[in-house]
Parts: C-alpha cells; sequence; structure tokens
DNA sequence: GCTCAATGCGAACACTGTTCACATATAATA
DNA sequence: TATTATATGTGAACAGTGTTCGCATTGAGC
C-alpha cells in the first residue's frame, strides 16, 4: 500500500500491490486519474510490468472490481448479522449499508459495474458479484435455497434495483446533492422503509 | 451525422455535427472509443477545431449527455401522454419507457450520468437532468407544483430509484443477462406494477 | 471592398496503453 | 553445490490520446 524504494529485484506480491495502488489513487483523485503508469510508479516498479500480472488495463480493473465486491459483500454480511443480532429489518439494514458503502467509496463503487470497460464475463466476477446480491436476496429468503441463484424473483430485483438506483443516483447528485451525508442516509432509510411491507 | 468531404471551408454547425459523431461512434462501439479525433474524422474535420466550440473533451461530453437527457425526456413524455389517453398507469408507462430506452441505447444512457466525467454542474445539465425527474415525478402529482422541483418525496425517491437501478441493473447483465429484451421489459412491468400501490 | 471576429488547420507537446528483446532473480534439477 | 529453467522486472520503442498555439481562411458588417 505505501510507496517505498524496495531492495529486491522482484517485488514479491506486485500483482495485489498494484490493486492496492488502483484504490489509493482512486480514492484521492477518482477513477479517471487511475493510470496503469501511476500506478506502477506509486508501487515503484516499471509500467510493462504489470503485464506479468495482468493482461490488459480491463483486466487489472476487473480485478479491482472483484476486490470491491467482495469487499462490500463483507460490509453487507456485518450489517446483516447486526441487524439479526438487534432485530432490526434485515432488508432496511443491508440496504441502507449498500448505499452508505456506495457514499462512502463512490470511486470503487463506480469502478464495480460498468460492463463496458471490465471484463465481466470471467468467473470470478460472475462469482463476486452473485455472492453480493445474495446479501439482498438473503434478507427476505423467499424459497429455501434457491435453485439458480442468477434468477432473481420479482420481490428480489426490486429490492435490489431500489437501492442500487438510490446509491448511483445519490453519488451523482441527481437527488439531495446539498444534503449532508447523514441527511442522504436518513432519507435513504426513510425511502426504503416504505419498501419493507411490499417485500412479502 | 454522415461523413462527408465538405466544399466549404467552414463547416456551418460544427459543434452539433460534432455531437452527431458521438452518437454515432458510442452507438456503434461503445464510449470508449469516443475519441476526440474519431470524432473530428467522421465529421471530416482537424482534431483542433473542436476546441472552438468545447473547451475539453469532457464539455463535448456533457454537452452529449444533456441532449441524450433531452431525448430521453422526450420519449418519457410520449409514454405519459399514450398512457393517459389509454387510461395507464401513468408510472408503470413512464417507468418501463426510463428502462426501454436504457435497453435501446444503453451507450446513451451510460453518458448522461457519471458525474466524475461531466461537468453536472452546468447550468443546462441540472436543467435537463430536473426536467427527466419531472417526468417521473409528474405521475402522481403529489403536491400541487412542488415549490422546489429538486426537492425529492420519499415516494418520488423511491419512484426513480427503482426505475434507475433497474435499468443499470439490466445493462450491466447484473440481472437476468440472458433474457431477450422482450422478457426483460416484461419483467420490468411485474416489478413497477409491485410499486404502484405504494405510490400513493 | 475592407476590416475583423469567428472558425478551421497543422505541427507540436506530454501522456496513455502496450509490446518486445533483454536483464535479473528465484526454483528445480543434476 | 553448480546449473539450468522459469518467473518476474526493465527500458526503449510504438501508435494513439487530449490539448495548445501560431497561422490560414472565411464570412458578416461597415
Amino acid at each position: 500500500m505505501i510507496k517505498k524504494k524496495r531492495k529486491t529485484y522482484h517485488h514479491g506480491n506486485l500483482a495485489e500491490s498494484l490493486l492496492d495502488a488502483v484504490d489509493s489513487i482512486a480514492m484521492k483523485f477518482g477513477m479517471d486519474a487511475v493510470t496503469l503508469r501511476a500506478c506502477a510508479k506509486l508501487v515503484g516498479v516499471s509500467p510493462s510490468s504489470a503485464f506479468r500480472h495482468y493482461s490488459d488495463k480491463r483486466d487489472l480493473m476487473t480485478a479491482f472490481a472483484i476486490r470491491a465486491l467482495k469487499q462490500m459483500t463483507t460490509t453487507l454480511n456485518e450489517a446483516s448479522d447486526r441487524a439479526e443480532r438487534d432485530g432490526c429489518d434485515p432488508f432496511l439494514a443491508v440496504g441502507t449499508a449498500y448505499v452508505q458503502f456506495a457514499l462512502d467509496k463512490p470511486a470503487l463503487y463506480r469502478a464495480m459495474w460498468n460492463e463496458e470497460t471490465l471484463y465481466t464475463g470471467k468467473d470470478e466476477y460472475r462469482a463476486a458479484s452473485s455472492e453480493l446480491a445474495a446479501c439482498l436476496q438473503g434478507g427476505f429468503a423467499s424459497s429455501i435455497e434457491d435453485a439458480d441463484p442468477s434468477d432473481f424473483s420479482v420481490e428480489e430485483t426490486l429490492a435490489w434495483s431500489t437501492v442500487h438506483g438510490l446509491a448511483n443516483l445519490l453519488i451523482d447528485g441527481m437527488i439531495d446533492q446539498k444534503l449532508s451525508k447523514k441527511k442522504k442516509l436518513e432519507k435513504c432509510e426513510r425511502v426504503l422503509a416504505t419498501l419493507v411491507p411490499v417485500l412479502r
């Protein structure tokens, strides 16, 4: 994560360090500033060495997206557990955590989806995104262990869509742009609460 | 819209022709292929001339986004009118049209939002996006002419979020990827129908 | 017909992703 | 341990990108 001159010729774990670099740069300067060369420089390595670990820039970005999806999944699972412990509504908890994640790390959140700039066909990616989706499905586990987890019921689709759209509209400033993050989350809860009775 | 050698030294209306070029390239090859030079070449003009009309590439993309927002608004208004004539639920009609627009022109749709790559602060942009939002608000005009149109009620937010999220998840292949466009729209209707009773 | 602001051009700049022959270090083998 | 083989990092090069700037060309208004 930290830039420093290494003594060994070989870096050790360049692959992941590059992901850290993407993270760091995206966080500070936005997704547009994430350039292969900048990442390499931050890690203290020549630009071309990145290609020993990723076939493409797009491949690197895909790996980054996968990692981001997993991070988000972890966050959502924590929220889910907390809700269960406290007896709160699971969908409300997970949904709010979803939006909060997007608000906290917009660049990260943005990097997760765009099918045009990611190899979303990759098995690893599909797995990671499915697992994330499962967090939202889990809230109101309708049927016992759906046969095909990639098949979403109407309620599941509604739930995910609302949460996803809310997150997107908020980080793109289409809605309540001037509100503080806290106020945004409050509104988020009110919106999602409206949905709770509908979800069985 | 069409590339041809012009006879006059001055192009006539380069500004808009460039927007057409963006549209055409984005349509055929995706947003990533939209390069300033490619647009200039398509229009039959030198790359640098673009800067007489747009301060930036980002400025050009913003103008394009604005145009796209307006196009979508028109589409939604048509759907709204049709619904009123036929006695259908207005939200269902507008919402479905929203998703359909995204499915029909994903590149266009994608270009409309990203705050990181657009000058979303521009007055023209804010106006265009507000007008689009108004289409969804219009469906269930709650209070008589809201004082501040940029202030969304819980129901309005819920409506827009769901539709927006659904569109995004669909075009990014997160949901029902293998379904045909028609099947996707059918599902879309079912999802939005679930929401109708909630919206007042 | 002349002037002048608007518009288009070509060459340059720094920067981007990517490739490839080459250098270096680690692992495997003898 | 000495030697080979494999994995990993390098530097220079390539075409392509957005952008700038001095210069060329034009059309509108006097």
